[in-house]
DNA sequence: CTGCGTTTATTGGTTAACAAGTTGACTACA
DNA sequence: TGTAGTCAACTTGTTAACCAATAAACGCAG
């Protein structure tokens, strides 16, 4: 039951068939009517989609000649959680650096609101980002909050990052509250050196928390395949009868 | 003589009807038909643009209801040539710290390389991009890289800030050699501390640099209009031959 | 072998028609 | 009078068939 348009799949298909390397940068795409026949729609349809892939800059549209393969853009650097968490600890911590100097009095009031909300387990998620989006905009440096808004789109961009920041996250709420009020009275006292440390200190709880999760993680797998292969080869499931 | 496709023309005309207010974020867009109808174009045409629209997010389409407008995404946050920089000293600084830790004699190598170009005034603007990427690749930390990426594109996004910053960083072309050395030499000693200093002074320097410019052609624009007042009231432009 | 005209393949765009979903008004019933 | 169900009008979704404009491939003549 694909509810979307029928054009999304087939920018999905040609996307794929791109991503998996049937046709590489440069060539051509198959004609539109070919394509047409291929995923049974028709041609307005197949048109649809090749100009949702010229918007994302993935083809190019050659008039009287085809549809070409653009080269991709931005390689999308490969980042996982830990480097991302490592990447916001420094930046979000000269993030608080600047923010301790210039900070008002009525972003430091919207920053225990959210303290608060997460202490009435209200709206977690959001209370979280919009304290450190707070933070980002209270350096008056758009580079700076541009850079934030940056880091924080990473955190949904792949599966699994999300999946590992969701794990941590979600437990240890209370940790998490007691280190932003800390980030929190630093701010309160203007004092840029400490702001920092306790944003430091907040990131550094979270890696070490990622990790260990990461280790029982592998850990739990380790197990499993080995109670796998277990029971695959063991001489119990086979021949029970001798083993008594 | 417009060649672009007709669909893109659709697409600029609904955009500026967006942008004037004719239709504020939420409201419905006129069907299709009348839209047709308004630009003089067949249907498939008008729906071309509006998928064109949907991919870049500024319009939504409800089957059987309508098009609606989304409120425009990101208001592109406003970022000076100063804001930038000081972002840049903090970024990069903490970019310079981590990557001591791991850089790589082949990377130490490339570094050197791109002083050494730098110093026989070869390709001076890409040796200078080239220094700073390396670094930024240097942390193995991919997240770090996207966020250098982001504020290097930065530099490039407005007149504005191209005017200042070729200004500034085309004189004084020895003062950026020497730091970039110093940063070198904090490097190849997998300094940290050093690194991180020696990235601020660079930036710190170059920071004062387009005060000191901003000042002067402050000045001088002062100085400009002074002397324009002076020419169009002074006497001695209306009356020379009373005045001698 | 080269240059030029022709042919063919491909995209550009239009028209008309029907299908399917949404919305709101209208009617019948409680 | 209020409410629920029905239905008609409106809107987008998709298709088919058609001709125009352009670009590349082809073939022929010099």
């Amino acid at each position: 039951m694909d509810e979307r348009r029928l054009y999304w799949q087939i920018v999905d298909g040609i996307e794929q068939s791109i991503e998996a390397g049937d046709y590489p940068a440069g060539t051509r795409l198959p004609p539109e009517r070919e394509l047409a026949e291929h995923y049974q729609v028709s041609r307005p349809t197949i048109r649809e989609a090749i100009i949702a892939l010229e918007v994302r800059q993935r083809v190019e549209v050659k008039t009287g000649s085809g549809v070409y393969v653009l080269p991709s853009p931005t390689p999308t650097i490969a980042v996982n959680a830990f480097e991302l968490t490592q990447a916001r600890a420094l930046i979000e911590g000269e993030i608080a650096f600047l923010a301790a100097g210039r900070i008002s009095d009525k972003e430091l009031q919207q920053l225990a609101e959210t303290v608060a909300a997460m202490q009435d387990q209200q709206y977690v998620e959001a209370a979280d980002e919009r304290f450190h989006q707070i933070i980002a905009a209270a350096t008056g440096n758009g580079a700076m909050l541009q850079s934030f808004n940056n880091l924080w789109a990473l955190r949904s961009s792949t599966a699994e990052i999300i999946d590992d920041y969701q794990s941590v996250c979600g437990s240890d709420n209370h940790q998490t509250i007691a280190e932003h009020s800390a980030i929190l009275t630093a701010l309160q006292q203007r004092d840029p050196e400490q702001a920092r440390a306790a944003m430091h200190r907040h990131f550094h709880r979270l890696l070490n928390a990622m990790l260990d999760q990461s280790e029982a993680k592998a850990l739990a797998e380790l197990q499993r395949r080995s109670s796998e292969k277990r029971s695959q080869y063991s001489l119990e499931t086979l021949l029970p009868e001798h083993l008594d």
